[in-house]
DNA sequence: TGGTGGGACGTTTTT
DNA sequence: CGTCCCACCA
């Protein structure tokens, strides 16, 4: 046990109503559920008791009450070690630590401080899979040297296996690699049936279902063979770990505590593992809001929040947080009327202290360029009223929704960076210096060792595949690789690739040496493939800095797969953490968040809902709570464009393909008075309102730019 | 065997 | 604009 019971008996009966006063009863109750203080017997305080479901409203102040119980239960004599903190995000799970950590020391100092950086066990559903299984690896016939594909190098499998399979066929097109993978992954992740995932998601593969189940079966056969896992085996092997009672007990009694957060947004299959953790439900506390539900296309089920009470004897105790600190009143109400549209009633009604006389705004412009000028207009505004970039967010429904946007804003020189969408390790070279480690780590990893050894000039698919059909049947990799004869052209480019694999293998540069070491071998290569060599380089270089701060290459190499730096920017690199710059973001990166000012693009039909998701009524209803979400998001100001027209997605080259859109279904005639409506630029002749002037002056500014241009 | 150019086509959101 | 496939040349 980490405190003294009497220590902290003493101090949290001083303490708690310091830290505790701070809380609302709803999120006391939530904080104090089945924490008693410590009895005088000497038994740790903390009682592990029936399950919790804290319902949380957007900007109920979730993180915070969820970080109150952790200081909570620390505070309370609970080991950190014994805590199981499961998030959505990696990103989360740091915001998360760094709380409790400023809540423990404000309540106890500096002990408790230190306490709360004891909390090891946090992190993804993904993440702690990755822990778990590499430490039981032993036990379940997993080779402890595993490797994680990310999205791509899953695909990249898949489309090796299909071209083995001869699926590549020439009358009818076989769905793209990335599809196959998404069909793949819901069977998986939903625990359903591929006959029900095809025609329920995916109609148009229906016919080749037979294929397709051919395909997946060799998939996973090439996965083991391999020792490699994909997203999904990270979950699928921890929830047939739990199947075995022995395993399952094993790990469950590690922790007193498993917590989750954005529990909406998980699937059948962590619902699997987290009762395989805690069958009778003790010491479980999850948080979520049904409203906020947008995960369904990775499997994630509603249902797992709204049946969690019922699983258990005695049921979860619900504890419901409807105050909200962060939005105005006017927000909240349009958000409330958006949300009430809902099919399902949601029982949650948010409400706020924060008072405003200014509605959200419903902007109408003209097209996809003018809601860009708009919005680097009013951003410009607001700054110049002393609102930083950073606490202004633009949000989307989807990555490339932003297009017009970004070059709007690069020509004007507002910096920026945008959350979702492409990321720094899809790039070519830094796949391939990644490649070139994880083949070192696992050189039954084809995928990695199939991407590496084409880097050779002169060496292609069938020389690799040969190459690696030679390493699969030897003992000695090293040996292998330098006696295989690749043909007359890459046979010096060969030796040294063979000595470069057995260089790292034999461990002759320590971690992260033999970075650099890879990058001297990549350079001339990349030299020759690249005209933009520099750039790349610069990145490569990027990539050792990232390097540098983990203990070791399996620890970098599995950290990067499950949480790649997700920002990219219009430069190369990410800005400096100190200057300030605009949040772009997608909808689903958003979650969690929340910023001064939002503006939402593209508030049509078509684009929220897309359009691709108006099949079923289920989906109508996700993309209504994604605009909830987008809404909820905004502390101050919320302004939604609604362009007349925009382009339709995937526009060819020079296509014109465009729709004249009208307002979100989401919005209709009956919820407009929650919103004030304008529309930009102002019609001629109208009188300028006060709140309005400022916007006049933008207006002329874009008339003179439009006598030059 | 490997590299290159032409042609056809493509459903979003992410750990 | 990308990706993927195929046909043709070094």
């Amino acid at each position: 046990m980490y405190a003294e019971t009497a220590d902290a008996a003493g101090r949290s009966g001083r303490a708690a109503s310091d830290y505790l006063a701070r809380l609302n009863p709803a999120q006391r109750a939530a904080v104090e559920h089945g924490v008693r203080a410590p009895s005088a017997t000497g038994a740790a305080g903390a009682q592990v008791d029936a399950p919790l479901l804290v319902i949380a409203g957007a900007g109920s102040g979730k993180t915070d009450t969820l970080a109150h119980r952790v200081t909570h239960l620390l505070i309370h004599g609970v080991d950190p070690r014994r805590i199981l903190l499961l998030t959505f995000s990696r990103r989360a799970a740091g915001e998360m630590r760094k709380r409790v950590e400023r809540i423990a020391w404000r309540a106890l100092g500096a002990d408790a401080a230190t306490l709360a950086s004891g909390l090891h066990w946090s992190g993804t559903f993904h993440g702690i899979g990755a822990r778990l299984l590499r430490e039981y690896a032993g036990q379940i016939g997993l080779s402890p040297t595993y490797t994680i594909h990310d999205r791509e190098d899953s695909a990249d499998l898949m489309n090796l296996v299909r071209h083995e399979l001869d699926f590549s066929t020439k009358d009818r097109r076989f769905p793209l690699k990335s599809t196959c993978l998404a069909i793949y992954s819901r069977v998986v992740n939903a625990q359903a049936d591929l006959e029900a995932v095809l025609g329920l998601y995916y109609p148009w593969c229906a016919e080749w279902r037979d294929e397709l189940r051919a395909l997946f079966g060799a998939y996973v056969e090439a996965k083991q063979k391999q020792d490699v896992l994909d997203y999904d085996d990270l979950l699928l092997y921890c929830a047939h770990m739990m199947a075995e009672p022995a395993l399952a007990a094993d790990a469950g009694a590690r922790f007193d505590h498993v917590l989750v957060d954005e529990y909406q947004d998980t699937n059948a299959l962590q619902a699997t593992i987290l009762r395989g953790l805690k069958p009778d439900g003790r010491g479980l506390t999850v948080v979520g809001d049904d409203a906020q539900s947008i995960y369904s296309f990775r499997a994630a089920t509603v249902r797992n929040i709204l049946d969690f009470p019922s699983q258990f004897d005695p049921p979860a105790r619900i504890v419901t947080l409807e105050q909200n600190y962060r939005s105005t009143q006017p927000i909240l109400e349009a958000s409330n009327a958006v949300i009430g549209l809902a099919a399902e009633r949601y029982t949650k009604h948010l409400w706020s202290e924060r008072a405003s006389a200014q509605r959200p705004a419903l902007v109408h412009v003209k097209d996809e360029a003018d809601q860009a000028r708009y919005v680097c207009a009013r951003v410009l505004e607001q700054r110049e009223a002393g609102v930083e970039l950073k606490k202004q967010a633009v949000l989307f429904r989807a990555s490339d929704h932003s297009g017009p946007l970004e070059v709007e804003l690069t020509v004007r020189n507002i910096p920026f960076v945008k959350f979702g969408g492409l990321k720094f390790l899809d790039a070519a070279h830094v796949k391939d210096v990644l490649a070139v480690l994880r083949f070192a780590e696992n050189p039954r990893d084809r995928v990695a060792g199939f991407r590496v050894m084409q880097v050779l000039p002169g060496v292609g698919p069938v020389t690799a595949g040969r190459a690696l059909d030679a390493l699969a049947a030897a003992d000695d990799v090293a040996h292998a690789l330098r006696t295989f004869s690749p043909g007359a052209r890459p046979a010096a480019d060969w030796a040294a690739f063979a000595d470069l694999i057995a260089d790292i293998r034999a461990g002759l540069h320590a971690w992260p040496a033999e970075l650099d070491r890879i990058r001297t071998w990549y350079e001339p290569h990349l030299l020759d493939r690249y005209d933009d060599a520099p750039a790349r380089l610069a990145d490569l270089v990027q990539l050792a800095h990232i390097g540098a701060s983990y203990p070791s290459r399996e620890r970098f190499l599995t950290e990067l797969a499950l949480d790649p730096p997700d920002a990219t920017s219009d430069e190369a690199g990410v800005p400096l953490r100190d200057e300030d710059y605009l949040i772009l973001s997608t909808i689903h990166s958003a979650k969690g968040q929340e910023w001064q000012h939002v503006f939402v693009l593209n508030g049509v039909d078509g684009c929220i809902p897309s359009d691709l998701a108006a099949g079923s009524p289920d989906e109508i209803e996700e993309e209504r709570r994604l605009l909830y979400v987008a809404m909820t998001r905004a502390k101050d100001t919320l302004e939604i464009l609604v362009p007349e027209r925009f382009y339709v997605t995937q526009q060819t080259a020079h296509g014109d393909r465009h729709v004249y859109g009208s307002r979100t279904r989401f919005i209709p005639n009956t919820l407009l008075t929650h919103f004030e409506s304008t529309s930009w630029p102002r019609e001629p002749g109208a009188q300028a309102t006060t709140p309005e002037q400022a916007r006049m002056h933008i207006d002329l500014a874009a008339k003179m730019r439009k006598m030059w241009g």
